[in-house]
DNA sequence: GGGTCAACCAAGCAAGCGCTAGTGTAAACG
DNA sequence: CGTTTACACTAGCGCTTGCTTGGTTGACCC
């Protein structure tokens, strides 16, 4: 037991690891199996990782991380029309949550099984990310494209475009951006 | 081991079980800590449930149960105004999920630890549960109040409110009913 | 060409896991 | 009365878990 940087092995192995904990979910994945997955034994990657829940606590930082770099790209990217910003906060969000897939359900479903520690610190980056929503939501209330309470609103939306990991089907017909115009006409008040 | 019927005994333990996987996920609840809280040993337990996942599926039935009931006497209750409808539905939903809670965020979190037979026969409970949210969704469709596809609304709105578990404080200063009515605010056309 | 060091392995420990087998007991039943 | 039934107990088997220990390898460095 060793390190604790990002050498970019450890990065490898933590692009596997998010794998394995989404399809089985971080207690049922046992060192051994993601010992098997990166091609090593299982008493090979304590020297990677200190233990066990700091492999997950590298899985969640990764993703969160990404999500915040995509979104604040696009927003810099767009000009200061609130609906063209809702927009393009929408399908950033969609698209992090779509293609780097594996380390946001991992975000998303084991946040409890994160050390108090781990928690913590990861909060603060969450925060960052959920700030921009806010932002950009206020942005919106200002310009009258939707109402209501900023708070509410900013959770409503981002549950339901959480919640499309469970159903959405990359394979069908519907891309990541058809998602992000539906639910900006949902929720906008002038038409599309 | 023998029995699969549903005592009175059986809905107290599934009750409890209920509050422990939420406490600690289904993965680290083990036989031994159940049996705890239930004032048995843990050899006892498997007197009333065939093995852990019957636990699991016992809970998550009881929660989709009563989800579907209380849902449907929400929609009785009222006229046929697809507004209405649509509010009381919320309401339902909202409900459910923050009186009843604890067998609700079983079933959002741990669907994917019930064995395939168990998963199957409650997949056709929750399909009966979301059939009456598209319906409802679709009179407010029919009627103008909302817009865009069927499906997609649906479970945005579907999203939106499950994700409530993740933020929403009972001891707060909101009600089930203002989330329900936010969220009915913020997807209809005409003002409220 | 000896020293350093990250990366890996073999072997296994202590603890905890789900579950079983066999028994006890008190109330309900004929 | 004897039998059945529901519920609980004790004791532990067989296995898996996360993690540790002590040692080996091969690439790179001055």
């Amino acid at each position: 037991m060793n390190v604790m940087n990002d050498s970019p092995r450890r990065k490898e192995l933590t692009r596997l690891a998010a794998q394995l904990f989404v399809q089985e979910g971080f207690d049922r994945t046992t060192v051994r199996m993601l010992a098997q997955e990166m091609g090593i034994k299982s008493g090979s990657l304590f020297h990677h990782f200190r233990d066990k829940q700091e492999i997950l606590a590298a899985v969640i930082e990764e993703g969160t991380q990404n999500a915040l770099v995509i979104a604040r790209k696009a927003l810099s990217r767009c000009d200061n029309e609130a609906g063209t910003r809702l927009h393009a906060m929408a399908r950033a969000h969609l698209e992090t949550l779509l293609t780097d897939r594996n380390a946001h359900v991992v975000a998303l479903y084991e946040w409890r099984r994160l050390s108090p520690e781990a928690r913590d610190h990861l909060s603060h980056l969450r925060d960052a990310y959920e700030a921009l929503w806010e932002q950009v939501i206020d942005e919106a209330l200002a310009a009258g494209l939707i109402r209501g309470d900023r708070f509410l609103v900013s959770r409503f939306v981002m549950g339901a475009l959480n919640w499309t990991v469970r159903w959405y089907d990359p394979d069908g017909p519907r891309t990541p951006d058809d998602l992000a115009d539906e639910l900006v006409a949902m929720i906008t008040r002038a038409p599309a």
